[in-house]
DNA sequence: GTCTATAGAGGGATAGAC
DNA sequence: GTCTATCCCTCTATAGAC
């Protein structure tokens, strides 16, 4: 709405990039929007109130801002390329940082919650629409469904996004290895019908008894 | 060593899961262990000390827990087996939550970013040796090296971790869609030669241009 | 809608008695 | 090694002037 409610929240988002969940405070937030302390309850009631909002918001304008790329994946090549690019321009951005945060605050306080749980939604919908396609036309699709495997993906960015904050090099190399193993669905789609006939089987020896 | 350092550590464990890295202090752990405040300082500096102590001691001590465990691990379906009980078990002792809530604040506390590196990577270890175990006799051991994969795997757990805390259904069934997705692995060892070849024969084009 | 001032709680850390 | 007492800071939240 008006300008001070704009600052308050473009400085929520900016204090808990940089100071984290556990050093958000009404006073550091005011500071840096440069506005006095006592607005921040008069615009949003506590702090708790502020964070809620400016976690959605934000997360909603990032999502909002690769609606238009995630739509025009078509395979899982594509796929990956959008997702490192996503993950580079995120962590610039400072989002996914963000909603680690809130996740960490989130485990102990039920309102926090709600407000990681909405905003990860914001991200695994659209995960979940991309997967949908991709796995529509491949043999991968009879192993998992969209709607199960978007929450996990989304999940594990969140991890490699906090793991990036203490052992970066680790974290690039394990991005990489998780990207190279997508070669195993292309394998699969490489061997047309063998490779279904084999998968099915190996899906109904799974499903009788040790799999192994 | 002495009896109240050991209950203050167990207690800076308890609080970091009850009230995560926003709510710690000298006087919540004090409060927990059921000594003096003053003897945070006392025995671990600051709270932050004990906070990097309880972190490193927590986290070895579980490690140990299921060293024998994971040494006996021979098969990515071991591993998976494992790796469910493992989740659910840490799940209610509450490491991963700790190391989830260092890992939080390490990524604006160079002093926490250590700790979390060093616990993590306590884990990262393990998991390292039963990858190499378990990729020796795979094909997927051409898609990538155990020592990449570790960390990612150790970070997507984390995330998972994290997701539970906020929607627990959703996270489970990620899990359950990821384990799925371990099929590929086993179909591709089913195809024997075939499969390798194919594998190869993508490798290469992968490696020549775009992949796609 | 924005400011100052302030109440009242909680926090880190230390001095000094025991 | 443990305790009390305390300093001084930061925090949330509100009252009330402008």
């Amino acid at each position: 709405m008006n300008d001070t409610r704009g600052k308050l929240i473009d400085a929520a988002v900016e204090t808990l990039r940089v100071r984290g969940i556990a050093g958000i405070s009404a006073r550091t937030i005011a500071a840096t929007a440069g506005v006095n302390q006592a607005l921040v309850f008069y615009h949003f009631g506590t702090v708790a109130g502020l964070v809620d909002a400016a976690c959605r918001e934000s997360t909603a304008a990032r999502v909002a801002l690769y609606r238009d790329r995630l739509g025009a994946v078509g395979s899982l090549h594509d796929l990956l390329i959008l997702g490192r690019e996503l993950n580079a321009a995120e962590r610039e951005a400072g989002n996914v940082a963000i909603l680690a945060q809130v996740l960490a605050g989130a485990q102990q306080d039920p309102v926090l919650a709600a407000t990681a749980r909405d905003s990860l939604q914001l991200w695994v919908a659209e995960i979940e629409a991309v997967l949908a396609r991709v796995l529509a036309g491949s043999p991968v699709g009879e192993l998992a469904d969209a709607a199960s495997l978007a929450p996990a993906v989304a999940a594990a960015f969140i991890g490699i996004e906090l793991y990036e904050g203490v052992d970066a090099s680790a974290a690039a190399a394990g991005l990489d290895a998780l990207e190279n193993l997508s070669v195993l669905a292309e394998v699969l789609e490489d061997l047309g019908s063998v490779g279904r006939r084999a998968l099915r089987t190996r899906i109904r020896r799974a499903r009788a008894g040790s799999g192994n």
